[in-house]
DNA sequence: CACAAAACTTGATCTGTATCAAAATGCAGC
DNA sequence: GCTGCATTTTGATACAGATCAAGTTTTGTG
């Protein structure tokens, strides 16, 4: 069994497209491809022209941009399910960030004239683009935001309460870190020192309690009221 | 003549909409409407229920954020032909920001159902709607970086060279500001004191002379050149 | 299991930017 | 052209967060 074969079953699953036309998969199926992308590797560089959309199957990748004095500032941190390099691809402009897996990852690459082509003819398959792009704008409003209006230390809460699952309503919860500690930092606009300095006062504070990447916060609402005092 | 029956013309000349089948047209007259905001009324606000998409006809809109002691926070200006709101609508969510008309305007509002219908049904609108959002996407994403990577007086140096118009190649170029300077800072995320000082201080170092909204740039690249250097 | 490399923590110092207070300018309406 | 309010500028001071320089822990790998 190739790789090839393996597509059509892979992409049925993605938020993108499930539960949309049969015909579209098989359309979709045939112009697709698997990247398999090893940690630290680039998916696209900024700068690169864009080739069509990636969806993350499985692993991590981190979209970041230079600083010119060799670091890096990551933008977003994206998981299995998630889309990206639609604006380039979309706007016909090449990229304007860096892509590059935090760990060994799994992509499905999706060519741009084929995205076009069903954007085109199958509207419910737009929609589906349209939501993808208007929940990754709020995003990147809600990030703005938080830079603009935040301090590095609600960032960190805000952050943390952001990790806690949905449905959860639990007093104690414990959140584990779902990537390294310095492309967190990066992510919330800080120094990894400072982010560390961080944890170490909130958990003097008693708002949490931080061993390696596990994090309890014994008392939501108390880290939540951080947030509005 | 009323209100209503300019409604056609009026949206024709949108970049939303220009060059589309006709028929969209008719359909979208008899569900748009127009709305004049004075200066200072505010459009929508922060968790309103969003009823539609609006366009800027004449006038600027901005869109802030609450800082909770009071002030605000400027996420971006808007002149004629942007179009904005559509994250909410498609989103389904109240808008995460409020609009505020900086000076008198006005606006077309379309409604959410036309807007829904007509991407279902005319992909090229749909591809407009998506280009739409994905121009704002990286608008974001650039503002983003802008305040990651950049000082205040790079992000001053950065906004600058951008009020010049494109296509000219001047070496010596009169730029207006086009709104007040306290909402330019607050935009560039600086305080009104802050940016004041960053003038004065590319007005020392001869990148600039500053005559109230007047701003000469006597050497372009010598100013471009801040932002590499 | 051991060792090297990567990731993280801690400390000392320095700088950009905010804040508060007040003066100066610009502008709209009478 | 004066009056009064909004906008902008200037000054003095304070603080959040960056940077540089060690250490310490964790992690991957032969």
């Amino acid at each position: 069994m190739n790789a090839r074969s393996k597509i059509p079953e892979m992409i049925q699953g993605l938020a993108l497209l499930e539960g949309l036309d049969s015909q579209l998969y098989e359309r979709m199926a045939a112009e697709a491809s698997i990247q398999k992308v090893p940690r630290g590797a680039t998916v696209f560089r900024q700068g690169d022209p864009s080739t069509g959309l990636h969806v993350v199957i499985m692993g991590q990748v981190k979209l970041l941009m230079n600083t010119g004095n060799g670091h890096e500032k990551v933008i977003e941190v994206l998981g299995p399910n998630a889309a990206f390099g639609e604006a380039a691809l979309f706007l016909g402009h090449p990229h304007s960030v860096t892509a590059e897996a935090v760990m060994d990852t799994e992509l499905v690459h999706l060519t741009r004239e084929a995205l076009l082509r069903e954007v085109m003819t199958d509207g419910n398959f737009a929609l589906r683009v349209i939501t993808n792009l208007a929940r990754r704008f709020n995003r990147r409003t809600e990030d703005l935001r938080n830079y603009m209006l935040f301090s590095g230390t609600q960032r960190v809460v805000c952050f943390l309460l952001r990790e806690i699952p949905d449905e959860c309503e639990e007093t104690v919860v414990d959140v584990t870190l779902s990537t390294r500690k310095g492309v967190i930092a990066s992510k919330l606009n800080l120094t990894q020192e400072h982010f560390s300095r961080i944890l170490r006062d909130l958990g003097a504070a008693a708002l949490i309690e931080v061993s390696g990447a596990r994090i309890r916060i014994p008392d939501v609402p108390r880290l939540r009221a951080c947030l509005t005092g």
